[in-house]
DNA sequence: GCCTCAAGAGGCGCAACCGTCTCTTACCCT
DNA sequence: AGGGTAAGAGACGGTTGCGCCTCTTGAGGC
């Protein structure tokens, strides 16, 4: 009955069945939706019975944030090359290809519960967009110490507009996003934010601001350093 | 029993009962997600029986269809005032006003869904995408024969990137939009996109592209004119 | 004011899933 | 080799929603 082996006679234990399941979480995610799955569904991908899934968790919740916690694939760091660009090329490619696995339909099953699971939202900024959004700006600090980016903009938000950009093209048009957008995404957006183009001034005429809270955020957002997680400030 | 009423005597009929249901839906799906949304659920809200959404609807995956074809809150199209920026900030604070309603929770499920439902990816576009960005275009051909923003830019995907950020942010971080985010993107990302700043030339450093595919694409998107919709190509 | 139609309410059988449980049996430790 | 532990399988009662159904009653046309 399980769904990855044609009649496996050995029994799994410990660690090598816990991969087995999150890799059967993701895949439910990804195929029923956040709704949609169920735990007789996780028991049957994974080849295994409810019995093992109630003796480690107690519900389905439960199941799924472990699951973000610790269940999750991972990616190399980003290092830089001597080529800004390329490196960014690599990188939001590889990114793109991760999102045609059962984690981007995962991340896209789990985007849509965020607002009603805070703590789900918190264990995925936590695990996926916060350690690689630090990964990205190391990388992009040796691209701005060889003079190819400007350094002002590595504690901002521009940083992460490509990986931004391609999530949404994933979440609007669904896997696969075409490599020609990738590029499009790179060289029409993030690299001339990147390299030369300071932020516009608001037009001379009138008020410069009609916003109540403008302060330094809307000029040069997150120039206090911290607060610039790859998605959101923490 | 009905969510909306203390003990409505009037019975509904026609037009003014399908805006209920219609609403429900939205309150469902923001609610409880795609998965989560029951017709009973729906009957309740609405303050009507399931009989009524059946003698209308086959299922629920058609109730969802047809709702999001003909249930969604429509909004004003945007009109040029002489500053592009403030039309834009306008734009967006009113994108990110109406994620807040259940129309932004709506979303936020159905485009979880929409690789399972290309029929309703479909009419996301239809309904949402493409007549939002057509809308967005005509007011930015009227700033541009003000020389306020670069021609050219105007038929790419640059144009959909404010709107978009919105939307991921909504998606990430869930409602509201904190206005400085919304500013922020307007000032470092979009402004400067469509004003001044060209694409970047790759490196003259080595091949230009190692894309297999770059042709006009990669340089120059949508140049051959249509092929622009809001978020995706058509 | 009567008559038709459909709204509102909810019962019904069916199916799926939950969480618990029992039972057998393979694995691991000593 | 033997014994403890947990894996694999699935039965179970309970709950929930589906899709269909009936029934009553208010609304609108004539």
């Amino acid at each position: 009955m399980a769904a990855d082996d044609g009649g496996r006679r050995t029994r799994r234990r410990g660690d090598e069945l816990l991969q087995a399941i999150y890799s059967a979480v993701l895949s439910e995610l990804a195929d029923t939706g956040y709704g949609g799955l169920t735990m007789e569904g996780v028991a049957a991908r994974a080849g295994t019975g409810k019995a093992p899934l109630y003796r480690r968790w107690n519900s389905k919740d439960e199941l799924i944030l472990d699951t973000v916690q610790h269940g999750l694939p991972t990616s190399p760091a980003p290092t830089y090359s001597g080529n800004v660009r390329d490196d960014l090329l690599h990188l939001l490619r590889r990114f793109a290809a991760a999102l045609t696995t059962p984690f981007g339909g995962a991340m896209r099953a789990l985007l849509s519960e965020t607002h009603r699971r805070p703590d789900l939202l918190a264990a995925l900024h936590d695990i996926v967009f916060q350690p690689r959004g630090r990964e990205l700006r190391a990388m992009l600090r040796d691209a701005s110490d060889h003079g190819e980016i400007r350094p002002e903009v590595i504690d901002s938000h521009l940083v992460d507009i490509g990986p931004e950009m391609v999530m949404f093209r994933f979440l609007t048009e669904g896997p696969p996003v075409p490599d020609q957008t990738i590029v499009s995404i790179l060289d029409d957006v993030v690299m001339p934010l990147l390299r030369r183009c300071g932020k516009a001034e608001p037009e001379g005429s009138g008020g410069r601001f009609d916003d109540r809270q403008q302060g330094s955020a809307a000029r040069d957002p997150c120039q206090d350093g911290d607060g610039c997680g790859f998605l959101r400030g923490e």
